[in-house]
DNA sequence: CAAGTTGTAAACAAAA
DNA sequence: ATTTTGTTTACAACTT
């Protein structure tokens, strides 16, 4: 049955320890960064009527496309923000020469109806605001970026046409390959941007509050892989609020495919596809444009509304003497009120569309990483994608069906996923165990009720190789727990473990001396002589005085419920919280006319009801994780507060929701050790 | 910085 | 004799 032998542990446990200081290889993506291209692409006119030409042009228009389609969906956001008011915007960059620049001035018009709609909609707090407010201003330079990178791809194409002439007649396939490549990383860059850009939203919908006298935050670098404990640091880094050097070490491999990407051709687009780690990094890199774009908020009297002398506010651009001055606009002519509630609404359902073209893209890319896959390499890495999306998808019904099934064979990594579209909490798999050993201590001594936590992302658990975000304590309280005896015997425990988490599946050597050691150590577990050996039952006054403290202010709290809910969850939670405020459901308005949308409505729906169980029934689970469904039913708040096991997650999260600016560090005091109470 | 937690490795012993 | 189970120590990484 298990066959660890010491060598295996030997080889694994070195394998496993060298997390921390991850990312070594510093690529500094020079070609991107210095934005060196000042002077337009010219036409493209060169190479007239020949074959390499016209496929050169296919993919240019990919990529046009591509541009296009975002630049609509923003202005039709601007348009919306700015209530149909003149279009003229203070771009810094001068509108390019290409399609892109009509494709800036077409007009979305919108309806009456949907600008009465979002009027009608009410009051968001002052922290949403702002955080709403900043999603603007990321809006806004993404635009830039496309509009750079767009530039940028016409050179290159400009430099690649020509070195084909130079170089003679290719064969036709290879054109077509090299053609399909170049779109395929219009693709990936696209996606990337869009990936970061929802990433970034969700940090700001959900956790960052910016003082206005305050620099803004540093656009902190997307880690790789979207594992627990990544997240858990990205979001703790945010949160900290300050200096975001020691972050270093996660951008680079962003930076290395950008680079790769966009200022190399052939041997690293090969590398590209070859590499399904670089994929998976790729898809939440940073832009090296964005950073640089962003640079100018890192001066003090920066802000993301403010720049130029201008108010960005959408459709102010009053001007600002100097940055008080600013402040004082900002503070009177975008005070709370209807008006600016309304915009930030829209600004929400921006932030909506990009996901949902966020998902678009990503499965598009998808199908072009398939495609291309399957031409050049060998045929084994088939991507499956959406079996893994659909199983990790909130059926929390499936579940026993086949415990020692292993989906995913270790070595072919899937391609990048869908998060956007699933359902919210559900951990969404990207780099699973090839991100490599990280060593951080994802404990669950925050609030992350375990058993909730499990039962939400089972599927999850059960086939990708990451890590539980819980201590091995409470893992093996948890399958204690859950045994109908309340007792188990170690195998068993070993075998929950297995059947549980994929993670576990591997170095067993390592995790089960880690189980016996823990089993030992901590008064909590009891061993029990039994009839036939022994069992291990679980001394719950032991168990929760483990950790008596409560976490109060704790900012880690919240990184850890974002990394055990994936960033799909923040952004549940702060809808959810503004529609509980104006007790209307954003999904409404959300799934009008938007397919994805009503998706997702119809996956918070169906979390909340998930979460009503586990509430109702036994599992006392309290956790902020649940945040979206006591935001979604304030009733909730008032059921307990003299109870702080479980009414405090609930009640902060809807309470302090419009009560301090650091509202996101309040949902401290329940504490998964008082949650974890036993029926 | 110290103390506490957690994870990993490993030595060792008793039981199966 | 080997494996499993359990205990203990040590240490690194991390948090408080």
């Amino acid at each position: 049955m298990m066959q660890e032998s010491g060598t295996e542990t030997k080889t694994n446990g070195s394998a496993i320890q060298n997390g921390s200081s991850s990312g070594n290889h510093l690529l500094e993506c020079g070609a991107l960064r210095e934005g060196r291209s000042n002077g337009e692409a010219p036409a493209v006119d060169l190479g007239a009527a020949d074959l390499a030409h016209a496929q050169q042009q296919q993919a240019l228009q990919v990529a046009r496309q591509l541009l296009l389609q975002q630049q609509q969906q923003q202005q039709q956001q601007q348009q919306q923000v700015s209530g149909l008011k003149s279009p003229k915007r203070n771009d810094k960059q001068p509108a390019l020469q290409v399609p892109v620049s009509v494709a800036m001035m077409t007009p979305q018009v919108i309806t009456p109806q949907q600008m009465q709609q979002i009027l009608q909609q009410q009051v968001l707090s002052p922290q949403q605001l702002q955080v709403l407010l900043q999603q603007q201003q990321a809006l806004m330079l993404q635009q830039q970026q496309l509009q750079e990178f767009y530039k940028k791809q016409q050179e290159q194409l400009q430099l690649q046409l020509l070195q084909q002439q130079h170089a003679g007649k290719q064969p036709k396939e290879q054109q077509q390959v090299a053609t399909q490549q170049l779109a395929f990383q219009q693709q990936l860059l696209q996606m990337q941007q869009l990936q970061q850009q929802h990433l970034l939203s969700l940090q700001r919908q959900g956790l960052l509050t910016i003082q206005p006298g305050q620099p803004a935050l540093p656009l902190q670098p997307l880690p790789q892989g979207m594992i627990p404990t990544e997240l858990q640091q990205l979001w703790k880094e945010v949160t900290s609020a300050h200096t975001a050097e020691e972050t270093t070490g996660n951008n680079h491999s962003s930076l290395d495919l950008t680079t790769t990407c966009v200022s190399s051709s052939a041997p690293s687009k090969t590398s590209l596809i070859m590499n399904p780690h670089a994929s998976t990094n790729g898809q939440l890199s940073v832009h090296t444009p964005k950073r640089e774009s962003m640079s100018h908020e890192e001066h003090p009297h920066s802000h993301p509304l403010y720049g130029h002398g201008v108010c960005k506010w959408p459709g102010c651009e009053a001007v600002c003497e100097d940055f008080p001055s600013f402040l004082k606009h900002l503070n009177s002519e975008h005070a709370l009120d209807d008006r600016s509630t309304a915009q930030c609404r829209v600004q929400m359902q921006v932030v909506q569309q990009l996901e949902l073209q966020l998902a678009k893209d990503k499965e598009r890319l998808q199908a072009m990483m398939t495609h291309l896959h399957v031409k050049s390499t060998e045929p084994k890495a088939a991507p499956q994608p959406l079996n893994l999306v659909s199983s990790v998808t909130l059926s929390k019904s499936a579940s026993e069906a086949s415990p020692q099934s292993l989906p995913h064979t270790p070595t072919t990594p899937t391609a990048p996923l869908t998060p956007v579209t699933q359902g919210p909490s559900v951990i969404t798999t990207t780099s699973m165990h090839t991100v490599g050993p990280i060593r951080r201590r994802y404990s669950d001594k925050y609030n992350v009720p375990i058993s909730s936590d499990i039962a939400q992302n089972q599927e999850f658990y059960k086939n990708a190789e990451v890590r539980p975000p819980f201590t091995y304590a409470s893992l093996i309280r948890q399958a204690i727990l859950e045994s109908p005896e309340k007792q188990l015997t170690l195998n068993e425990i070993y075998n929950w473990f297995t059947r549980m988490f994929a993670y576990f599946r591997r170095n067993a050597a390592t995790w089960k001396n880690a189980v016996r050691h823990n089993l030992s150590l901590h008064k909590c577990f009891v061993r029990v002589e039994n009839v036939k050996g022994a069992v291990w039952t679980v001394d719950e006054v032991e168990f929760q005085k483990r950790r008596p403290q409560k976490i109060s202010g704790n900012p880690s709290l919240i990184k850890n419920m974002q990394s055990s809910h994936a960033y799909c969850t923040p952004l549940n939670a702060a809808l959810q919280a503004s529609m509980a405020e104006n007790s209307i459901p954003l999904y409404t308005t959300a799934s009008m006319g938007n397919p994805t949308l009503g998706n997702l409505a119809s996956a918070i729906r169906e979390e909340l009801n998930g979460a009503m169980e586990h509430t109702n029934s036994n599992e006392s689970d309290s956790s902020p994780g649940r945040s979206p469904m006591q935001a979604v039913h304030p009733v909730h708040v008032k059921e307990e507060p003299l109870d702080p096991e479980e009414a405090e997650g609930p009640l902060s999260l809807v309470t302090t929701a419009n009560h301090s600016p650091d509202f996101d560090h309040d949902r401290d005091y329940e504490d998964e050790a008082v949650n974890e109470d036993i029926e």
